[in-house]
DNA sequence: AACATGACGTCGC
DNA sequence: AGCGACGCCATGT
């Protein structure tokens, strides 16, 4: 009887991600972006170590919905400084309310004085 | 396993 | 200078 080895119940997903996944990594790049300073996909991605993964950043960035502690995605937007994901909050708007709010100015959807607010992880977290 | 999608970025026209 | 297409890496179907 009991022929084979029985499988244990693995869950789906259960053992497949380590302690860190690109995720994490860049919600905590995220979560470092000082107040009243915005960063880009691509800064992030270059910081994690994915250069190219600037769309990565991106999708971390829309699961990081009701991640806790709060990820300042509001602060995050793409080498343009447009605000490309404003229409992935809640409401869309929010995004602009809440630079504004952290002394960031925005005219029609992009960042004003983007590269002076512009905050490199890589740069202020790289050791000289 | 292959295809399609995505909060980007870069190159070409 | 504005628009289009490709590339990158990961996820979902």
């Amino acid at each position: 009887m009991a022929k084979k080895t029985t499988p244990p119940d693995r869950k789906t997903a259960a053992a497949t991600q380590k302690s860190e996944s690109i995720y994490d990594v860049t919600y905590q790049i995220v979560r470092l972006v000082p107040k009243g300073r915005v960063t880009s996909y691509g800064a992030v991605a270059a910081a994690i170590g994915a250069t190219s993964g600037a769309r990565m950043v991106g999708y971390a960035m829309n699961l990081a919905h009701g991640v806790k502690p709060k990820v300042p995605a509001h602060r995050v937007v793409n080498r343009n400084g447009m605000l490309t994901g404003k229409h992935h909050f809640q409401p869309p708007g929010l995004m602009e309310e809440l630079l504004l709010k952290e002394g960031v100015k925005v005219a029609n959807d992009t960042v004003v004085d983007f590269e002076k607010l512009f905050w490199d992880p890589m740069v202020e977290l790289a050791p000289r």
